[in-house]
DNA sequence: CTGAAAGCGCTAACAA
DNA sequence: TTGTTAGCGCTTTCAG
């Protein structure tokens, strides 16, 4: 048998793909290359050092898969972004993909590897199931409950190693880490009402558990001080959010002049929509996000908003995921959100 | 035998994890099982339904890590983002993170999963080997040529199903989709001289080749025209730039009236860090930025940039890495810029 | 249309 | 210290 092709590249010709191939070349067998090459067993220098020798320059990498389920584990930690109530919302949304960054920040630094799934519940019922049952993953972070409270309730029922990022409810029974919405919903309305405002609207979507919590904070202390607040709707997609916005304005105007904005982003193009129409923020109207993503400091005026520690939330997040896949029940995380004071109220 | 725990919960005692359990059930060989499952083959409809419904009571899933094995494809496609250059830059740059959210929007579509892993080449010879040599990944898009532009190209000698996002330069050997860096420069020192500006000033490092090509085609045009250009190094990290622009605040505001910012993101930290100094834009000084993001509409004055489309790079990243999953040999793609002209310059 | 059997590439006892 | 063996859970010929 000859071969035919002439190696016209330095590393063509590479006929060792498997750990077989290998153990063949360098006269031992394949449970030899496998001990040397994970380091772990007893394996005599002089061999492992050949072996290693041969791996590299054959550029040989044991098959992942292969070793993975053989072993039971795959090192990868599954990140699932639901996009239920509002399916334009794009998994690009800042403050889902800031979360997701640290996340594979302090991933990474554990040594996992990182599986994103996008997923549109009302398309696929059963989104999360297949996720677990895929046998690809080791566990599972999900970002944000959407509307799908009850699945991951299901879920979590037969599932250790998960952890979602979202609200926390009394009672519940998956494991949760996130901001207490609510406290910031009630530091927004005591900020605003604290800024002389005498009537509140909150601006976004309050079917989402998280933007409903901070509504219901709101409007807690808004009626403790009788005040009035309404809720104005407005979705997440970018491309909406103005018109929906510039058509609330007309209300704002005359019945509001404190608004809490269900995020930075919403009240960023708040704030652009107020200047075109000649509102004065805070001098007519004052304005509170939720967030602190960066923008909140550039914008013009800087906005006031109530920070979620976003970075300590991915720590938690991968805290707990990693010791519920060692067995452990643990308890949800509610981090306290903080006021960051700038110029809008 | 008894089965001594009671069955509290309506889905405890599942038994049913291997296909082979399922088949025992249903009293079929596990191979029917499997071509049941997948849909594909020629199954008894009758045999089939019995199949599907077991799965479902017992809430089976084929395992993907054993399937994948088998079949010698994964389904997910790898995506790596080296931080080379500046490893303060978190993955959570707004740049990447908007692209990798069209990426996984795009993915997603095609039925692809993503695995993404950031790397810190400095720390990790050979991360991109390892990454393709895992068994894990049928193709691999590298967001971001960093530092790492020759580890590349050894690589795609002998890796066809890779694609990376960045800068083209004549007779490079992997597939590339990106903007075409050089021209947007073009753009932004001919907006800016256009504008006005007399002298002009490059903000940002030009030790990545992106960033290298915006500063040169800039440059190219200012030779052209006598116009003095200079480059005002600054990091990518969020933390650091701000005293770095302030830094040089002092040299722009004494020898450069116009500022080509590298990014967005650097262009609106000019913008607040000049407005604490009391320069007026685009009066004193014109400053035009680079990506639109979101970000660049939403800044005081609202930021003249050089869009890139984020979403067209996205769906090309994936189209051709496709085509080179199936084999074909692909050109890269370059797309052009395009000048938002908004009230920064 | 279905069963039997042979692996995918690797790891982990168990012997030697 | 190393080789041998028996699978991990699934897919896919090849017969029947």
């Amino acid at each position: 048998m000859t071969d035919p092709k002439p190696t016209d590249r330095a590393d063509a010709a590479k006929p060792v793909r498997t750990i077989t191939d290998l153990a063949r070349i360098a006269g031992v067998s394949a449970g030899t290359v496998s001990r040397a090459l994970s380091g772990n067993s007893l394996v005599n220098t002089k061999t492992r050092e050949k072996i290693e020798a041969i791996a590299r320059e054959h550029g040989f990498r044991p098959n992942q898969m292969a070793s993975r389920l053989r072993r039971q584990k795959t090192g990868v930690i599954g990140v699932a972004i639901p996009l239920g109530h509002d399916v334009q919302q794009q998994i690009s949304d800042t403050f889902f993909m800031t979360l997701l960054g640290f996340l594979a920040d302090e991933l990474t630094a554990k040594g996992y590897d990182l599986m994103l799934r996008r997923v549109v519940p009302s398309n696929d019922e059963d989104w999360l199931d297949r996720f677990i049952g895929s046998g690809m993953i080791d566990g599972v972070v999900v970002i944000g409950q959407s509307d799908q409270f009850e699945r991951i309730e299901e879920v979590a029922d037969g599932y250790l190693p998960m952890v979602v990022w979202g609200n926390h409810q009394e009672g519940q029974r998956h494991c949760v880490v996130g901001t207490d919405n609510r406290l910031g919903g009630k530091l927004a309305a005591e900020r605003l009402i604290a800024a002389g405002a005498t009537s509140l609207a909150f601006l976004g979507d309050t079917d989402p558990i998280e933007f409903a919590a901070r509504f219901g904070g709101a409007k807690e202390v808004a009626d403790k001080r009788n005040v009035p607040i309404r809720a104005l709707p407005t979705h997440l997609s970018p491309g909406q959010v103005s018109s929906e916005i510039a058509a609330h304005l007309e209300v704002i105007q005359h019945e509001a002049d404190g608004v809490f904005a269900a995020t930075d982003t919403i009240a960023a193009t708040c704030l652009q929509e107020m200047r075109t129409k000649g509102i004065v923020v805070p001098n007519h109207v004052k304005l509170v996000g939720f967030d602190d993503l960066p923008i909140a400091s550039q914008t013009m005026p800087p906005l006031t908003t109530i920070k979620q520690d976003i970075a300590a939330g991915a720590k938690g997040l991968v805290d707990l995921l990693l010791r519920r896949m060692a067995g452990e029940d643990t308890e949800s995380l509610v981090l306290p959100p903080h006021l960051v004071a700038r110029q809008t109220a």
